[in-house]
DNA sequence: TGAATTTAGTTGACTTGGAAAGCAAATTCA
DNA sequence: TGAATTTGCTTTCCAAGTCAACTAAATTCA
């Protein structure tokens, strides 16, 4: 099987790992001056992008687990960012709707991660960014 | 610039995060048979690699920060998997060890991840693994 | 030398995250 | 129909993480 015993550095594991880390850590120095978090973020994304998610579909796609979202999103309530609206085809589920200053707030925001990823590219050669993220997708289950 | 608005899922920073929650996931289950948390193990790598590796370099090579690694080492110390020895040529520095229990455990779920770690291999072709870890070590600074 | 600064690591107060239990609406099926 | 199950989300309780402050050793330099 495996010829040698390779250090434990070139595991997928560990680089996806120290790359989340350093991705995160740029990422959050960015957001600081928001005054919000990544996870946060991602979620303004989220309701942006899609039309009336639910709780749990949000949670899948801002990638976070259903009882930290539930307490992430009581706080972008009450900082005014978002509100819960029930469905009315099911009582138990949640629509979650940015508001009016949500979605400002997101556009301001938006810039701000825009230049970031964009100097992350910059990292890579041209065609790079696609071919990283087509690599990611394929160990993302 | 930018020629289209594209998804916020294209992100590099968006596909490294879900890439790290999907592997966590997959390698959280792998070690939960062992009690042990994916960060434990890193140490316990790490400190199997280098020879006398203090708290801070410690903290960098294995990707926690110096508060949390501090206390993840004293669990680790009361489960008898490690122990600090001060260094006598800077007395403010720790060294950390592997206890023999340690190394023994150590060994023990190294199978397992290697094994975890070969079948994310197995989602990519053939060179696309060396190819990733490139990409990836590219944008961690 | 010895006061001031820097460096290594830990601690403490506080916040956040997660697993499992809980609640309520919807669905199943007897 | 209505009891049993499933589904969607939240709450609770506890473990873990973070920031900032702290201790102590080493180093600087006046």
């Amino acid at each position: 099987m495996s010829e040698q015993t390779s250090s434990f550095e070139t595991h997928i594991s560990y680089a996806v790992a120290a790359a989340h880390r350093s991705v995160n850590q740029r990422m959050t120095a960015q957001l600081k001056k928001h005054g919000i978090q990544i996870e946060a973020w991602r979620v303004m994304e989220c309701l942006d992008a899609g039309e009336r998610l639910t709780m749990g579909a949000l949670a899948s796609k801002a990638l976070i687990n259903p009882p930290t979202l539930s307490k992430l999103v009581d706080r972008m309530v009450s900082d005014g960012l978002v509100h819960r609206q029930i469905s009315q085809s099911d009582q138990r589920e949640i629509n979650l709707l940015l508001t009016h200053l949500g979605r400002i707030r997101m556009l301001d925001i938006r810039k701000d991660v825009e230049e970031q990823d964009g100097a992350l590219n910059g990292l890579l050669e041209t065609e790079d960014g696609a071919l990283l993220l087509k690599l990611l997708s394929k160990i993302t289950v």
